[in-house]
DNA sequence: GCCAACGTTGGC
DNA sequence: GCCAACGTTGGC
């Protein structure tokens, strides 16, 4: 019932009291450093700070797998089942995951991607149709992703609305991403840098243009 | 502020 | 089901 998608995010775990932990990179831009122009020093894993993103990949699970007696399966299909075939990404439990969430736009792209599964990869498209706002899944005790922690007054969690665009003309499976990337560290090619390999676990990640256009040539050739 | 223990992600 | 990677926690 609840549209309990299978985002990604790390144990929030209960009460840890400081606001902002990790990777509240931006809040934390702000906030913590009022010590001197020691310059803000961008994390480092977060590529230039002045470069917006504008593509993304958001991982879901598309088999089921129980957790606290909820299904987290929420595969494309299931997306293209929902009401105007958009639903809310509820349940990100990571900082960085998060960060990116609130950076993204109305109108920008991601990849709609199958983790946790017999062959994990990407299957489809979907737009941003609602920018960050608070998740109430934080809130609720049965909700897996409750987090005793957050307050109604300073929540920490947000999400957006996706809504399908259209599935990949061709499932493009981890393993061909993984070779491609492979590759093109040592040729220096376009996705020697992709955030699925060089940033495990993250749920919510960010791809350049570059990376975007050039896995979106992928369904137009041959599977390997 | 360091870092070992712990918990989760997610490919294989 | 295993386990590597890695974020988070908490003792010191």
């Amino acid at each position: 019932m609840r549209q309990t998608k299978r985002k990604r995010g790390t144990s929030p775990v209960l009460e840890e009291p400081k606001e902002v932990t990790e990777g509240a990179e931006q809040d934390r831009k702000s906030i913590t450093k009022h010590k001197k122009h020691k310059a803000v020093k961008a994390n480092p894993r977060e590529k230039k700070p002045q470069e917006e993103y504008k593509c993304w990949l958001m991982k879901s699970e598309p088999e089921t797998r129980i957790e606290k007696g909820l299904d987290m399966k929420f595969g494309i299909e299931d997306l293209m089942a929902q009401p105007s075939q958009t639903a809310c990404w509820d349940g990100v439990r990571n900082y960085q995951a998060r960060n990116f969430m609130r950076a993204m736009k109305i109108g920008q792209q991601a990849f709609f991607y199958h983790s946790n599964c017999k062959e994990p990869g990407i299957a489809g498209i979907v737009q941003i149709v609602k920018e960050s706002y608070v998740d109430h899944t934080q809130f609720d005790p049965k909700n897996p992703h409750y987090d005793a922690s957050s307050s109604q007054d300073n929540p920490k969690w947000s999400m957006v609305d996706v809504q399908f665009v259209r599935k990949l003309k061709r499932y493009i499976p981890l393993a061909e991403l993984k070779k491609l990337h492979l590759n093109d560290k040592s040729s220096g090619g376009p996705l020697r840098n992709i955030a699925l390999f060089t940033r495990a676990r993250l749920s919510v990640q960010p791809l350049t243009q570059e990376e975007f256009d050039f896995i979106l040539k992928l369904e137009d050739q041959k599977d390997i």
